[in-house]
DNA sequence: TCGTTTAGTTAACACTGTTAACCAAGCATT
DNA sequence: AATGCTTGGTTAACAGTGTTAACTAAACGA
């Protein structure tokens, strides 16, 4: 594959991502990425086998970078609470932070989920097995009550999940002020994963 | 409008919900809806002004349910943590055994949010507000510590939301049972906002 | 120089939401 | 009884969708 060839790849999938994040994935078709490309649409299929197929490399590419953006921060030499404080921080901050690729990785809704690759589906996993181990060390090391570290750690992922995406969705009261929102969460979230005695 | 006319629009309604759950939104078609209702597709047009208006009156219509659902079982007779969990779990009661209704709630997208009908988001917010009197009294009965009880409403809902949709959504490692993460999930979620003495 | 690959094109198919124009039955008024 | 309005539907059409097939023009290796 050439480099301009690389170059287009890249740039169908930049302006895809810019163009689902701004006018939302109803108005996103294979012909207005093109026009917004300057390419005709075919030309698209020349790097992906279809609309799936490019929506699905664009989850993939945020499910990566927010993987690397967690595993980067995460320092193992931490203690183990500060560990999980700085796994949740991350997560919340690259969601605020890069919105149009957070929200990228839950595009994909229960139909479409049949046909979304199992091998990407694993690759997903990586961050939370990241969370798994730290809960796990925490329950060794006394920290936490926790007798199964695998649900806990998809619980506090949905919940957190929960609070980032009702505010990024705009579902939020508008007499809520949404930074003391999202502290409050986070608060409430991991207090109740902590023994007593470290919160509060 | 006649009674027949009055059926075929609850027709309509049915049949395009129990296709939005089973079939999924993106093969969901004024066309196919009209195929399956035994009609032609410019039928539909005479019920609804167009396919948003068909949505929002499902939206409204599954809103409306799960907010007399829970008015019907919390009683102010109750003591306010019975009442507090009683809104926990009959909303978690209603969107697992009427999956294809709560989902509904949420399929509206950011983009398409601007175009929700205001009347019908103020309708949306009676669940919460309920859920807000009863953390009010909660504090003055000072059996919670929370210094704004719309932000803890909004952020339970949200928590408890994620949990919810990363259920139905199949979003969950196969190796997860998913009734023992819900209740778990619901544990550390109503853990969090009552006071220590309470629980565990 | 001849064939093959590469990177794109245009034309077409079947489908989508939506509108305009039409039609037939029912009903009230003249 | 004839007239016109309303109700509840129809068909035909338009512009836009994903996708495929067939084509072209340039670059490159034998």
């Amino acid at each position: 594959m050439s480099e301009q060839a690389i170059d287009l790849r890249e740039k169908i999938l930049d302006i895809s991502r810019h163009m689902l994040y701004s006018e939302g994935h109803t108005s996103l078709s294979m012909r207005s990425i093109a026009k917004q490309v300057g390419v005709s649409a075919t030309s698209i299929y020349l790097h992906f086998n279809n609309k799936d197929h490019l929506l699905h490399t664009l989850i993939e590419e945020s499910v990566e970078e927010l993987s690397r953006a967690i595993e980067e921060k995460v320092d193992d030499q931490q203690d183990v609470v500060a560990q999980f404080e700085s796994i949740i921080q991350t997560y919340t901050e690259f969601a605020l932070s890069h919105p149009e690729k957070y929200q990228i990785i839950y595009l994909v809704q229960p139909e479409a989920m049949a046909r979304y690759p199992r091998e990407k589906f694993r690759k997903a996993r990586r961050c939370y097995e990241l969370l798994v181990k730290v809960i796990e060390q925490g329950v060794r090391q006394g920290l936490m009550e926790e007798d199964d570290p695998v649900t806990a750690a998809y619980s506090i992922w949905a919940q957190l999940h929960g609070v980032i995406s009702v505010v990024l969705n705009q579902r939020l009261d508008s007499r809520i002020n949404k930074s003391h929102f999202i502290k409050k969460s986070i608060h409430h979230i991991t207090e109740g994963f902590l023994i007593r005695t470290h919160v509060s």
